[in-house]
RNA sequence: GCGCGAAUAGCUCAGCGGUAGAGCAUCUCGUUUACACCGAGGCGGUCGGGGGUUCGAAUCCCUCUUCGCGCACCA
């Protein structure tokens, strides 16, 4: 029963309490017996031990008003939340804190160990995000919270492996990779992030060959180069075989300067003439193209770095041990000492850098797992058809082109955390397979075993110590959550999957949602999803993007103490249009906030009125104008609300939902409508109005509550809502189904609604004419209408709303020159003030007005005298411009008589 | 270099062929019995520049400028 709604709204403990209530009830649970239309969604899986930032609540509140709104609808909602492990970042956290506390690396504890220290830091920091969520209020079935190491998930990404590597898919090789020098692991193409530099240019000359020892003329080729510290790996230099300048030289053996060495200069399509000097020295070990010139002309390969990135034996003694940025420049100076440097100038590249340590990456040959990709033309023709919808849709042609150009997929990695590698070698082998030495692996045999459980005499065989990219793991969330890799069919999987919608952000539509197409059509036979939304993101006041370096991240949770978890929700959803960043800005909470209260107060003014609550089908004849106008406008709110759900346009929902409750619902018609409680004498009226309150906040609060979900429960409960036979939340209850006012008499609705929309505007212009003579907020103006028509009924809303103490309705009202008056869509409003009349003053005032209007009634004309446009414009167009005519052309005409008659 | 966005009031953004809008900020009034997290009113814009299509362009096309994001190249 109705419970007392205090003054203001105090979020905090409304919103735990609701939280807990739900919880208890079972409402999150995911029904996979019912037989209702389902409704799913996988959230996509926040880092383990991350976190809540905005970007979260976004992309979480966006999921959770979908799942809301699709349990009002009547749908059976799976809303299946989880974590990943995250295998870089997480491991890297850790190792960290065991450097800084224990002055300890992984390697000293040991592969076992550090795992379980990764495993307590896991258990310790692991559930903060997901109580985070539970804190926004997220929807999510808990019970069936998934983590990417799970076992039973764990058993699914062996079983994926297995199958590939036995389809000849994954295979193992030795290639040029993408090193991290500071992680000391590879990483796919994705993972490296291409940075614009400031660097140098360096230009140096090698001596060909012969051409002073040899006695004949000192001869140099000229080099460019923005690795100097690369040099002493060159085994060649390559020029164009249609450059002229060299033609002579290829063939020819020109001297490394250090360590000494002859290399040939070969030829090579590759090079571009026009850079530089039109010569490339070749270092097959430390560049992607230069390992293939290597290849075709079988050129030695010199690795002259450390895993680290420091430079070892082959570097020379000199340079021995040394980073690769300092032997940069020691080499240069080595270079210029031997009269060998020619010039050094300013140049600006791209340098590839690592995503997760942001350090330059390093092309690094070693032997790695690679993937390629099952399933590539089922997945790109399913998002290029529309199978799988993407919003907003010119993301199809981003994934289009990436589909296109797509590259075996580096999936192993030099870490601990994460999924081993489920691939074993027998021991005497061993020694030589695990030092990466050995040629390709693509098929099982004597010597390796591939299998989701280790082979049977497992000591004989030592396994592969790299684990999988996380991503690996990620990219069977949507059906490896649902399901075991050894059940035939989960009946989850099969009442949810495939999922309804994805909602992420852009940044990872290659990281992970292209690999999930794949991998659904591969392992399920079919999309692993119907719809991906792509969210905004969110960016501070600047533009700039949200980092912790910056420190314009503010903390969601403090957002949350300050304002609620309802007003970050609904202040962020108003301003994040579908596909375009959105600057964050602290202000548009507060006004979700102020939008709470809003909400909160106008229930509790309901409340105040005494009157049981009464929710059942209008009475259309005891309506009155007002309460037939706001009802048409919720009917229209519902259908409106309905489409931009369709279209995914979250912040026109919430748009529209502000708009109607402050402007129409509080502004106007409980302002229009408070005669009814304050003013004796008509109980039909007040019961009617009263009943219409109840409708509209009854179905409002329902329209709400995806994006506030806490408030609009409490005040459900608060003010008494439910029903015999509704469900006990809420969250429960089913969107009704048709409009209020579906059946009535259409053209008493539109005279009703055209009669209010006069009211208000003359109401609008009263105000304006008291505003106009500094009177903007005196209650005991007088107000003389001259109505439109003879007769005006509406005079006592028209005094309330206008602030006035009295309104007189005086048909031909006969006034005193230099009256103040407005013309308005009910008649002529005076507003009679001793002392105030003043000819000059008002001839002036409407002579001001005179001119606007002309303005306007010209323009009209021109339009209308135009024959292309009449003969050409739409005729309902023409049709509303001839009205709009008729409107000003009266109006001035008016205004011409009154400006006549306040004498010349 | 290729592709994709964005540019509208001081700020954050809607509008995307038919009289330029909202919220915030600012200014003026107002403590009216839901709400000062409020109410009423005002100020403020040649819709980035230039072309074009059209009876009509913020809206469609072309072009330029600035900013952002992908992809590719980078000796």
């Amino acid at each position: 029963m109705a419970e007392e709604i205090s003054k203001g709204y105090q979020p905090g403990d409304v919103e735990t309490q609701w939280y807990s209530r739900w919880i208890d009830a079972g409402c999150f649970r995911g029904d996979e017996s019912a037989d209702k239309p389902s409704y799913s969604i996988v959230i996509p899986p926040p880092n383990v031990t991350g976190i809540l930032h905005l970007g979260h609540v976004l992309n979480n509140t966006i999921q959770d008003v979908l799942a809301r709104r699709a349990r009002m609808e009547g749908k059976d909602v799976l809303w299946l939340p989880g974590t990943d492990h995250a295998g870089i970042a997480t491991q890297s956290k850790v190792e960290q804190k065991l450097r800084k506390e224990e002055g300890k690396t992984r390697r000293d504890l040991g592969r076992e160990a550090f795992l379980e220290k990764v495993w307590e830091w896991k258990e310790e920091h692991g559930g903060i995000i997901i109580q985070q969520l539970k804190r926004l209020g997220c929807s999510c079935d808990w019970d069936r919270e998934r983590f990417t190491m799970d076992a039973d998930y764990s058993r699914w990404i062996s079983k994926v492996f297995v199958d590939l590597f036995n389809e000849g898919l994954i295979y193992r090789g030795k290639r040029m990779v993408n090193w991290c020098p500071k992680s000391l692991t590879a990483l796919s193409d994705e993972e490296v992030i291409m940075k614009p530099q400031k660097s140098k240019l360096y230009t140096m000359r090698y001596r060909v060959a012969g051409t002073k020892d040899g006695g004949g003329p000192d001869q140099w080729i000229e080099i460019a180069t923005t690795r100097p510290e690369t040099l002493m790996g060159d085994t060649a230099v390559a020029v164009n075989p249609k450059d002229k300048r060299y033609a002579d030289l290829v063939g020819k053996m020109v001297i490394r300067p250090f360590p000494e060495a002859e290399i040939p200069v070969v030829a090579d399509d590759h090079i571009d003439p026009e850079f530089g000097t039109g010569v490339l020295k070749v270092t097959p070990a430390h560049d992607k193209n230069d390992f293939a010139i290597g290849l075709k002309n079988n050129l030695e390969i010199i690795d002259v770095f450390h895993p680290d990135g420091t430079l070892n034996a082959f570097a020379g003694p000199e340079f021995e041990g040394m980073d690769r940025f300092e032997a940069r420049v020691k080499t240069a100076e080595k270079l210029e000492s031997m009269g060998q440097l020619v010039k050094v100038e300013d140049y600006e590249n791209s340098v590839g850098f690592s995503e997760r340590a942001d350090v330059p990456i390093e092309p690094r040959i070693s032997m790695q797992w690679f993937l390629k990709y099952p399933c590539v033309e089922e997945a790109a023709a399913a998002v290029a058809n529309d199978e799988i919808h993407f919003r907003p849709d010119r993301w199809k042609k981003t994934f289009a082109h990436w589909m296109e150009g797509i590259q075996d997929w580096c999936i192993s990695r030099q870490l601990w955390w994460g999924h081993q590698i489920p691939v074993w070698y027998r021991k005497e082998n061993a020694a030589d397979i695990q030092s990466r030495e050995s040629l390709d692996a693509t098929s099982a045999g004597d010597d390796i075993y591939v299998g989701i459980d280790p082979p049977g005499d497992a000591d004989q065989w030592i396994r592969d110590e790299d684990v999988l990219d996380t991503w690996f793991s990620s990219w069977l969330w949507p059906f490896a959550t649902m399901c075991k890799s050894d059940e035939e069919s989960s009946p989850t999987l099969k009442k949810f999957y495939p999922t309804t919608d994805l909602v992420t952000g852009p940044d990872i539509i290659f990281f992970w949602v292209a690999r999930m197409i794949m991998a659904g059509f591969r392992w399920q036979g079919e999309v692993p999803f119907k719809n991906v939304f792509f969210t905004s993101i969110v960016r501070d006041k600047k533009g700039r993007k949200m980092s912790k370096q910056l420190g314009n991240s503010p903390d969601p949770l403090d957002l949350i103490a300050e304002f609620g978890a309802d007003a970050l929700r609904f202040g962020l959803m108003r301003i994040a249009p579908m596909g375009t960043d959105i600057k964050f800005d602290e202000d548009q909470i507060v006004e979700g906030r102020n939008f709470a209260n809003k909400l909160w107060n106008a229930a509790r003014y309901r409340q105040m009125q005494e009157g049981a609550v009464e929710t059942g089908p209008v009475d259309f004849a005891s309506l009155s104008i007002y309460s037939i106008d706001i009802l048409a406008r919720l009917d229209q709110l519902e259908r409106d609300i309905a489409m931009a759900y369709e279209d995914y346009r979250f912040n026109e929902i919430a748009q529209l939902l502000y708009d109607f409750w402050w402007s129409h619902y509080c502004d106007w018609y409980l302002e229009s409508s408070k005669g009814d409680f304050f003013e004796e004498g008509n109980p039909a009226a007040r019961a009617s109005t009263l009943a219409t309150m109840d409708l509209v906040l009854k179905r409002f609060l329902l329209l709400v509550h995806p994006f506030m979900p806490h408030i609009t429960e409490e005040l459900w409960e608060k003010i008494g809502y439910r029903e015999a036979g509704d469900p006990e939340f809420l969250m429960q209850t089913r969107l009704p189904a048709g409009g209020v006012l579906e059946g009535q008499d259409k053209d008493a609705i539109a005279k009703a609604r055209a009669k209010t929309q006069a009211v208000y505007e003359s109401v609008g212009r009263a105000r304006n004419l008291k505003a106009e003579y500094g009177l903007g907020a005196n209650k005991n103006v007088k107000f003389i209408i001259d109505p439109e028509g003879g007769s005006f009924d509406q005079a006592a809303v028209f005094q309330r709303l206008a602030g006035a103490g009295e309104v007189i309705v005086s048909p031909g009202f006969k006034a005193e020159k230099g009256l103040p008056v407005a013309l308005t869509a009910i008649g002529k409003i005076y507003l009679p003030l001793e002392g105030f009349i003043d000819v000059e003053a008002e001839r002036a005032r409407l002579g001001k007005e005179l001119d606007k209007t002309q303005d306007e009634l010209k323009k009209v004309n021109a339009k209308l005298s135009n024959e292309n446009f009449v003969t050409r414009a739409p005729d309902e167009v023409i049709k509303e411009m001839k009205e709009r005519q008729k409107h000003w052309q009266q109006r001035v005409d008016e205004l011409t008589r009154m400006i006549g008659n306040l004498g010349v």
